[in-house]
DNA sequence: TGGGACCCGTAC
DNA sequence: GACGTACGGGTCCCAC
């Protein structure tokens, strides 16, 4: 009989070091500065493993600093990845630390990287008959996997590593995995594999003969020719390859499974070291654990109690429940992304920790069953929704206002949106998906929509998703974003954004939910007839352009365009692309002296732009019930704070050219109603004018001075009526240049000048405008030294660059430290501005409505009778958004489209 | 057939 | 390498 051995769990530390540290975008520093994400991410995931494993044995493997074995083999390994950020090198002695003051053992072996030593120590531990766990997400040791003996396992998004899951992640076995890496290769290791080989290839090739050594032996034996070729050439990066990705067995590891036991915390010293980390959370856990044990159980955090709705008695038990909550998170299930297509499959709703409730209301999987209605699930849910309490939270919870909106209810009481909140924080992340906040955020992993409605062609429609995996799925959407609410306020708070959430983004929700529920009205005709137009100068110009270069071709395609232009033609290669020879509209222009096509290229690509992108386009999207076109306005995607729009884009209809401006023709008012348009006028060089305090400038814009030929005037030294356009022009295009940090180079290129003329016209204008360059110097260092840039309102954009060795990424971070001040001030401006206008619109009980906001303009659909009131408020609320040391100026214009609106 | 990379062009 | 912020259409290529 033999005796149970407890389990061995071997943590690969380098792999969760630099995950914690890139999965935390959002620079957690010490009081004294040091940055301390990784060690926080490091934490959490120690501690998701004592707790829910509650380890006898243990062990974390660190990676030795220095070369290892695998690079006498080949010094080429790993020469691709970039060297330890220095923000994270600073961190691994903390974690080092760290985890000696938590009492649990540690190795690390000169020569030999952690997998290696991983692999040595699971080797002894399974001969001396004790099971181990990996803990690692690291594909490279899926090889090392053996059932029953030895398992993988990622706390972090709690994925278990067995053969089975190996082989449904991987295509091939455990013991497979190092032929597979052979043979396709990887590239973050800068392993070689075989050159054209993928990783489906590599799937099939060991499937059909089992072993790298047996495909290299019968290589004869694989059917395509071209893939033979490749094997035959490959064979010895193959080889050398293996020996990379094989983990060794033999590392010389002195300590023995049976003495990685975990030694009693040294909670004093913990203390201190979370203390001076400023980890305020960690030391009231600590603080917990250190006192009533029993206590502490009791506090553990329940199973989730979800409740499937679907009968009236159900229904009133929740909303009894709900009536004594203070908050409410909503979590609408639909048919469709799109807010105003969407018809309701389910409402998900949780009012307190592990308490949430699902209600079908649209699902016709087989299962369904009986559901209540969807007007009376929203008839007995509207005295909550439509009243200020309880709060309402939700990720992106403008989609339900719209949603809601379209089903006869108007969501009131908006406390929080997760999805902003997020955006906020860190709005250089390029996710806020839910899934990833709460990653983040909570160190979870969350249930994927495609674990209960599959992936790729095995999708399925939410509604047929069945009710029990539909309860679960929806009801942990609607309780993880309400457990999120108190810790992303607690970190708005603490990066002091929460004013700027409660004051601007919160408010401005219902706002862009009004502008895209009421959408604008198109003149489908006036497009259709434009179409014909464009059609007939799109054939004209193919005719020709085919004449010329001797055959047709698809003018539509760079690739074939290239071969004409600088094969057939033989032009010269102004500028390349990384892919061959650039084809666009500065190199045709360029080209356009030498040789008749270019100019009709120009011409060509013009009319297919505004045909293909807009004016066949927009017909399409003009909504079946409401007959005009809502597109989504993004609250969460820029990175200085602009909105975006997409679904369509309305933020990049044309208006430069004659033809683009017949597009903006077809946006046209209701009956009885006119288009405003109001917008800023030069508000970013205003913004700058502002925070420079430059005299000249100031004076400018407060004399309300034409700034162009101002700036001209002064740069030039003439008075302002001898200035010339083309002096003019200069000065405007410097103008807009210095707001984004454009250099010599670049001058010298738009203005078509030499580049010592473009650096003699910046210095003048910075001598003419010395507080300018004083500004941009005060800003890129403060920036630097916060590690963000700071809008006027407050809004943070994190700059990592700044602080880069690199000096090419260091001036980037430098441009966009002034233009995301500058860019961000007048976003932030705008939006504080439809807040205003809307809530006075509303106020007044006006039928008007606002549609569209194209950063520093909006665009309104007023009644005839209302045009005087709407000009005057409009106009107001918007130059007196807030006090600059120079004033705001508004253009407004109005018409019977938006062409005529900017008369 | 669909997704992603790439090139290009529209707006502010 | 050199000018910031977006979205989207077309082509091409590859995987399914």
């Amino acid at each position: 009989m033999t005796e149970k051995k407890p389990t061995l769990y071997l943590i690969d530390a380098s792999s969760y070091m630099y995950r914690a540290f890139y999965a935390m975008r959002q620079r957690l520093t010490a009081p004294d500065g040091t940055p301390t994400q990784a060690v926080y991410g490091f934490h959490q995931m120690l501690q998701k493993v004592l707790k829910d494993k509650r380890p006898e044995r243990i062990c974390v493997v660190y990676d030795p600093p220095g070369p290892t074995l695998r690079h006498a083999i080949y010094p080429d390994y790993k020469a691709t990845r970039e060297r330890m950020p220095e923000d994270l090198v600073v961190q691994v002695p903390l974690i080092k630390r760290m985890v000696d003051l938590l009492g649990i053992p540690s190795v690390e072996i000169t020569g030999y990287e952690a997998d290696d030593v991983i692999a040595a120590l699971a080797r002894k531990a399974v001969e001396a008959g004790m099971p181990v766990v990996i803990v690692s997400g690291d594909k490279d040791l899926h090889q090392l996997v053996r059932e029953p003996h030895v398992i993988q396992w990622d706390p972090q998004r709690d994925e278990v590593f067995t053969g089975e899951t190996v082989e449904r992640k991987l295509g091939v076995r455990p013991e497979q995995v190092r032929d597979l890496l052979a043979l396709m290769g990887d590239s973050s290791d800068n392993i070689p594999g075989v050159a054209g080989v993928g990783l489906k290839t590599a799937q099939n090739l060991l499937r059909q003969f089992g072993s790298l050594d047996q495909v290299l032996s019968r290589v004869e034996d694989i059917q395509s020719p071209a893939l033979r070729k490749k094997i035959e050439e490959g064979k010895e990066a193959a080889l050398l390859s293996r020996d990379l990705v094989t983990v060794r067995e033999d590392a010389p590891v002195a300590l023995e499974p049976d003495q990685c036991v975990v030694r009693p915390a040294d909670t004093k010293a913990l203390v201190e070291f979370f203390q001076s980390l400023g980890f305020r959370r960690f030391l009231d856990e600590l603080a917990r654990e250190a006192g009533d044990q029993a206590l502490a159980a009791a506090t553990e955090a329940p199973e989730r109690r979800d409740r499937l709705v679907t009968d009236e008695k159900g229904l009133s038990l929740v909303l009894a429940r709900i009536a004594e909550a203070d908050v409410l998170s909503i979590d609408l299930e639909t048919t469709s992304q799109d807010a105003m297509r969407a018809d309701l499959v389910g409402v998900a709703l949780c009012w307190k920790d592990h308490e949430a409730a699902y209600i079908p209301v649209g699902h016709t999987g087989e299962d369904a069953g009986q559901q209540i209605p969807p007007a009376r699930t929203l008839d007995a849910l509207r005295p909550l929704l439509e009243g200020d309490r309880p709060k309402k939270v939700g990720q992106n919870i403008k989609y339900e206002w719209v949603v809601l909106k379209r089903h006869g209810v108007e969501l009131q009481g908006i406390d929080f949106d997760t999805m902003v909140a997020s955006y906020l924080l860190d709005p250089g992340n390029p996710s806020h998906r839910l899934e990833r906040i709460v990653a983040e955020h909570l160190g979870e992993s969350k249930l994927r929509y495609s674990d209960v409605a599959g992936s790729g062609r095995n999708q399925i429609p939410f509604a047929q998703v069945p009710l029990e995996k539909a309860v679960d799925y929806a009801c942990s959407d609607a309780e993880t974003t309400y457990r999120l609410v108190p810790v992303l306020r607690e970190k708005l708070q603490e990066a002091g954004l929460l004013d700027l959430m409660e004051s601007l983004e919160r408010p401005l929700i219902p706002v862009l939910a009004r502008m895209e529920h009421k959408g604008i009205r198109i003149d489908a005709a006036r497009l259709q007839e434009l179409s014909k137009t464009l059609e007939e100068g799109l054939r004209k110009e193919e005719e020709v352009i085919h004449q010329i270069a001797g055959g047709p071709f698809n003018i539509q395609s760079p690739i074939q365009l290239r071969d004409v232009l600088f094969g057939k033609l033989q032009l010269p290669v102004i500028k390349k692309t990384k892919t061959g020879p650039s084809t666009d509209m500065s190199v045709l222009e360029e080209l356009a002296a030498l040789h008749p096509i270019a100019e009709h290229i120009v011409a060509y690509r013009s009319l297919a732009k505004l045909k293909n992108t807009y004016v066949d386009t927009l017909p399409k999207l003009i909504h079946p019930e409401t007959g005009r076109i809502h597109t989504s306005y993004n609250q969460a995607v820029t990175a200085t704070g602009r909105l975006s729009s997409s679904d369509p884009n309305l933020q990049n209809i044309p208006i430069r050219t004659e033809e683009g401006r017949r597009i903006r023709e077809a946006f046209v008012p209701e009956e009885g109603c006119v288009l405003l348009a109001a917008d800023y006028s030069q508000i970013e060089l205003r913004i700058f004018a502002h925070y420079s305090g430059d005299e000249r400038l100031v004076a400018a814009f407060s004399e309300g001075a034409d700034i162009h030929r101002r700036t001209a005037a002064e740069m030039f030294g003439v008075p302002p009526h001898e200035v010339t356009p083309e002096m003019r022009r200069q000065a405007k295009t410097i103008n807009f240049g210095i707001i984004y940090g454009m250099g010599p180079y670049g001058l010298a290129k738009q203005l078509r000048i030499n580049q010592a003329s473009a650096k003699a016209a910046i210095d003048r204008y910075f001598a003419t405008y010395q507080g300018v360059k004083r500004w941009i110097e005060q800003v890129v260092e403060e920036s630097r030294k916060r590690g963000y840039a700071e809008t006027l309102l407050g809004r943070r954009r994190y700059l990592p660059e700044l602080k880069s060795r690199n000096r090419n990424v260091r001036q980037q971070g430098e441009r966009l430290a002034v233009n995301t001040t500058i860019q961000g001030t007048a976003a932030d401006l705008i939006k504080k501005a439809m807040i205003d206008i809307d809530a006075a619109i509303r106020q007044e009980g006006l039928r008007t409505a606002m549609l569209l906001q194209v950063h520093d303009e909006l665009v309104f659909e007023v009644p005839e009778d209302e045009l005087d009131r709407v000009r005057t408020l409009v106009k107001d609320l918007m130059e007196n958004v807030h006090p600059l040391s120079v004033p705001l100026v508004v253009d407004m214009g109005w018409g019977a489209n938006w062409a005529e609106a900017h008369g």
